[in-house]
DNA sequence: AGCACGCCGACT
DNA sequence: GTCGGCGTGCTC
């Protein structure tokens, strides 16, 4: 027993269970100090081994498994009042218990940084940038709704006051978001308020001009731009209500409420809704949580709902909102499929797309081409010899750009100058291989020389300020052309767009992921949707290898929601989600053999309790090597958990991550528990 | 995770 | 002699 300062008499008034931000899975029990008041809730300051830490008392207790002796007192109480109201306290609670993250790391994690300290939590303004703009609402004439708007709003303003969950499935253009304010706006007049979570991308300066436009009701912004000290006002001015509606992304979910009156998750299909390191949440999912526990309202809203939403929706646990109608005279764009086996192409643009191109630039459009790869090609290669750029530290591939000209690494920090010969051979003949935006945007710039060719990628987006840049240029309505990632897919409103090129739709036809063909649709109908939004009916043109694939063919011809069927149906016939509950434990480390043995043991232990505890209905595969096992010089293995119920993945994973936790040979590797993972990788 | 402690090799 | 590598244990 290490040797502690003496202390004074600490005639104790009940104990306090602390979550102290460390990977332990457990709670930590405190003496609070006579005449002390503390509650469920704040932040203490603690000792913990020989150092000094800021814990979250989650409850009060008169008992503790520890003996009191062993109990230190808190040394500091932080909050004074309640920081973290009862209700979310529990949704915090339950998040960490069921996406088993150690307590005190995921409570710490939901913090705002500002509050991770010793620091006081109050507002302080800030005189370079007021969080309030002086803004009054110009916008006076709101739309009227059409008939299934009205619906909708009716149906959730209904059940104000009440958890109920809505799916409002809405093509796009079909005007979801005057669905999301004028329920907003019956919230306000409630004098309650309302979180809306947006992916990550789409919380663009527009969106939130709207709101400013449409309400005269403070607005708090949470988005990864802000300073951690406008960060911590934003989520205080929450947290007592001075803010009326808050607009973030993901972790803008557990933003505290004064008077919480509706939650809003916009494009809900969207992948950036789970975490995807450290603590492994799902926003979407706790947002219903929350709704309920709060009692409140919840509305997913998307043109492509996750297979999971429509599933809900399907088994009557969501109310599903259909809204049919586009707004305005806008008419759904045509699909048409290209056969690349059949055409020649160059830089990867079929014949039939240039000369759509040039009819729609003919016709004063825009034409928008979607290619999911940025730089210019995917590979460099030696003709003579076959060598490729190999990836040092990655089971991947170099890609080649030239703006400015390198080789680097998609998948680590990796950066090489390109080489002039065969590093193998010394041949000269060095080739590449496949086509990234930036060689589509040249060979459209060489065949449309009087037309601007305007790049979206993050590269081309790196410099602040060039998005928008590229946006204002796009939306002065003159013919041009736009070559772009999943950038251009999302929530961007491009008007004059009549034609949409999809150059690599093969992709996720074939994605080893269970979830590729949903993120496929996902993706070509969001891509879709910037067409034929004004006046000019779109057309849309996915090239393809497999023009006959049964998914590509329902997609097209039936729609989205068609091939959401059969999927559904393909999953329920794997018992994959929404018919069984994924789990993924992953390893990583520098050796290549250490992942796959701490995993064989992982398996004994998952075995051993599957054994002691008769669970059954449980499937165990693996260990895995990932789908790249070696990424950033550390080799990667799976663990895959499969079961029809959730509540025994529940009782497996609780005692298994304890006994590991305590288990040596978890310090000589990285290892993480995946639940409800969104994709292998 | 941190941090302390303790046990071995190697170097001023 | 002692500086410092990292394996092991502990944190109410």
């Amino acid at each position: 027993m290490p040797a502690r300062t003496p202390q004074q008499s600490h005639p104790a008034s009940g104990i306090a269970r602390v979550a102290v931000p460390s990977p332990l899975r457990r709670l930590f029990d405190y003496l609070i100090p006579a005449n002390t008041h503390v509650q469920p809730g704040i932040r203490v300051r603690v000792p913990f081994g020989s150092r000094e830490l800021t814990g979250i008392i989650v409850a009060i207790v008169d008992q503790s498994d520890i003996e009191t002796s062993q109990l230190r007192p808190i040394t500091e109480v932080l909050d004074h009042d309640e920081l973290i109201p009862s209700h979310l306290l529990d949704l915090w609670l339950w998040a960490a218990n069921y996406y088993q993250h150690p307590v005190g790391d995921a409570l710490h994690s939901l913090l705002p940084a500002g509050l991770r300290k010793k620091s006081a939590a109050s507002i302080r303004s800030h005189h370079s940038d007021p969080s309030q703009p002086e803004i009054t609402p110009t916008d006076t004439d709101i739309p009227t709704p059409n008939s299934q708007q009205n619906e909708a709003i009716r149906a959730v303003n209904d059940s104000s006051g009440q958890f109920n969950s809505f799916l409002l499935d809405g093509v796009t253009g079909s005007g979801k978001t005057e669905v999301y304010l004028q329920c907003i706006d019956h919230i306000l007049k409630q004098d309650k308020q309302a979180v809306m979570l947006v992916p990550e991308i789409s919380l663009t300066p527009q969106t939130i001009e709207r709101f400013r436009q449409r309400f005269s009701a403070a607005i708090a912004i949470l988005h990864s731009g802000l300073t951690p000290r406008q960060r911590l006002n934003a989520w205080l001015e929450a947290a007592s209500g001075v803010a009326r509606i808050i607009i973030g992304t993901r972790s803008a979910l557990f933003t505290p409420m004064a008077q919480p009156g509706l939650i809003i998750i916009d494009e809900e299909h969207d992948a950036s809704f789970k975490q995807q390191d450290g603590f492994r949440y799902s926003a979407r999912d706790l947002a219903v949580l929350r709704a309920r526990h709060e009692s409140i309202p919840v509305i997913l809203g998307s043109a492509t709902p996750s297979l999971e939403s429509l599933y809900n929706a399907n088994t009557g646990r969501y109310r599903h909102i259909q809204l049919t109608q586009r707004a305005g005279t806008a008419s759904m764009p045509t699909f048409q499929l290209v056969d690349t086996r059949r055409q020649l192409s160059e830089a990867g643009l079929s014949s039939d797309l240039l000369l759509a191109t040039a009819r729609h630039l003919k016709q004063g459009g825009q034409v928008l081409i979607f290619i999911n790869r940025r730089g210019f090609a995917p590979v460099l290669h030696c003709e003579d010899c076959g060598w490729t750029s190999e990836c040092p530290s990655c089971d991947a591939r170099l890609t080649v750009h030239r703006k400015p000209p390198h080789l680097c690494c998609h998948h680590c920090e990796t950066r090489q100058p390109v080489p002039d010969h065969c590093p193998d051979c010394q041949g000269k003949s060095l080739g590449t291989g496949g086509t990234g935006t930036e060689q589509c945007e040249s060979a459209l710039a060489t065949a449309f020389p009087d037309t601007p060719v305007l790049r979206l990628d993050r590269d081309a987006t790196r410099r602040k300020g060039e998005l928008e840049r590229i946006l204002k240029q796009i939306n002065n309505g003159e013919p041009c052309i736009l070559v772009g990632t999943q950038m251009i897919a999302k929530g961007h409103h491009l008007p004059g767009v009549t034609l949409v090129g999809v150059l690599d739709a093969d992709n996720g036809l074939f994605s080893a992921d269970f979830r590729g063909q949903e993120f496929m649709a996902q993706m070509l109908i969001q891509v879709a949707g910037r067409a034929g939004r004004a006046s000019q009916p779109g057309e849309v043109l996915i090239q393809t290898s497999n023009p006959e694939h049964q998914s590509l063919q329902t997609l097209v011809h039936d729609g989205y929601h068609a091939l959401a069927r059969t999927l559904l149906n393909e999953r329920e016939a794997a018992a994959m989600p929404p018919y069984g509950y994924l789990v993924i434990i992953r390893a990583e480390a520098v050796s290549m053999a250490a992942p796959q043995r701490y995993l064989t043991l992982a398996r004994q232990v998952i075995n051993s309790q599957i054994h002691s505890q008769q669970l059954n209905d449980i499937e165990v595969h693996g260990p895995l090597p990932a789908p790249m096992e070696r990424r950033a010089n550390r080799y990667r293995q799976h663990l895959i958990l499969k079961s029809s119920s959730r509540s025994v993945l529940q009782s497996l994973l609780t005692p298994v991550c304890q006994i590991l936790e305590g288990r040596s040979e978890s310090r000589r590797v990285r290892w993480s528990v995946d639940v409800d993972p969104l994709d292998m990788l």
